[in-house]
DNA sequence: AAGTGGTCTAGACCACTAT
DNA sequence: TAGTGGTCTAGACCACTTT
């Protein structure tokens, strides 16, 4: 095991590794450094770390701080702990793999190259899906809007959302930020939003679809469905996005992150 | 504010609210208290939870417990905390959510109604794209791997896996439990697996898969790609599970669970 | 019985923000 | 300057597993 990367303590022994010099606290340092050595196979998948008091006494650091670095390994997914057992190195598994919408965000971040377009925004009857969706009687009078999102100017992504109409609600304004989406992605200030649920799908691009997307009809697509209620619990939108899928992929990654 | 399904204190005053008799941790009792007193509106989005000083009293816990429960509340996306400022209530936000793989896995878990019929074992020599992925020269041998999954009979997944030619590496014999896919979702004891990067991505069926899939081409599938890495980081399984997409959507929620 | 992780205490000092 | 969160200590007791 080599100690590269990692200061000797100040002469003392040469067991400890923290740097308490360092600005990156000691809970970070223990876990980076377990994470190095497991990603070196010093520790295998399915064999034990060395115990709790083991890592206390080898970095002259108190119970909770050696804690916190094992906590940080557990969220990670690197490792698993059974009480009375030890801390055991996991190995990938695909059950473990989590795909984040933050990709999929970062496109509408890029405000240099990504542009919103509003095509359409106006009150309709609430159809029966739709009223379903929002828990309301079929016929009651909502919002509509419909926007594109283009990448360099090419369309990528389509997005209908449809809004309770209640000039009560405060929220609207905010939804209505028609050319930002802003408000579905970074809600800032007192919403009234409470809870969210999305619903990802594969999809083929219909005619229509395909036309406003500037591709063919027929080609694979996401379909990434929310819908947000309110903080008695009703659902105050409800919307969709269809992505092209030649134009976003979502990725994971399981096990130590690479260095 | 009721305190309702929370017992009091025995009778020294009416502000502790953790059940210390309770096997449930005090950290989690005042973890989920915030997240119900989140979810009923008593904090609101953007607005900021009481000071950690302020719980510690309430709780007559120490200052460590209580910064478990915010850090809880944290790792669950439902507070951000500001340095120096405050813990504030987020609003759910679409860039949050994550879909996670655990459904997916759940198919194959259940042992009832999935079963895995194995279509093709074989070795054969690496054409230019696996050669590039698992960083191999065009020509050298690997095995193939073609499984079916079924679930009550019917054909939803098709998976196709390709892996390096080497008996020295025992993993080889994990991926092999062919009827189960048991390595790739729970990979238990000594394994040679160090990390793995999954790509998940929206396609079409061509008319052999939809075949195998006993379905029509041209519908809507998901491709989950992935590519395992051993120690040395060089490349030691690629594959992808072909999902048909009217039997498999990925769910995500962001903001406060639902009671 | 010994060792392991799980929870918790009652403080301390620091970095940062608000006023 | 006062209040906030961030880190850390040096123990304690408990639940659980292993031997």
């Amino acid at each position: 095991m080599t100690l590269s990367r990692s200061k000797i303590r100040t002469g003392l022994d040469n067991s400890g590794i923290v740097d308490r010099d360092s600005h990156e606290p000691a809970y970070i340092q223990i876990c980076n450094l377990l994470k190095e050595e497991i990603a070196k196979g010093v520790y295998l998948p399915g064999s034990r770390l060395p115990s709790e008091s083991a890592l206390r006494d080898r970095h002259k650091v108190s119970p909770m701080t050696v804690r916190r670095s094992i906590k940080m390994l557990i969220d990670q997914g690197v490792v698993t702990t059974i009480q009375g057992s030890g801390t055991f190195v996991k190995a990938p598994d695909l059950g473990g793999a989590n795909f984040s919408m933050k990709e999929f965000y970062s496109i509408f971040q890029d405000h240099e190259k990504t542009k919103i377009r509003l095509l359409e925004a106006k009150t309709l009857k609430a159809d029966r899906e739709t009223a379903s969706r929002l828990c309301i009687e079929e016929g009651k009078r909502i919002i509509l809007l419909k926007r594109l999102v283009l990448k360099e100017g090419d369309p990528i992504i389509l997005h209908k959302e449809f809004l309770i109409y209640d000039p009560a609600r405060p929220i609207i304004e905010t939804e209505l930020e028609v050319t930002t989406l802003y408000g579905l992605f970074e809600r800032t200030g007192q919403t009234a939003v409470k809870r969210g649920d999305l619903w990802l799908e594969a999809m083929v691009l219909s005619p229509e679809e395909a036309r406003l997307l500037n591709t063919m009809p027929l080609k694979p697509a996401f379909r990434i469905e929310h819908l947000f209620y309110d903080f008695d619990e009703t659902p105050m939108s409800w919307g969709q996005f269809i992505c092209r899928g030649d134009q976003l992929r979502f990725k994971a990654v399981v096990g130590v992150s690479p260095a």
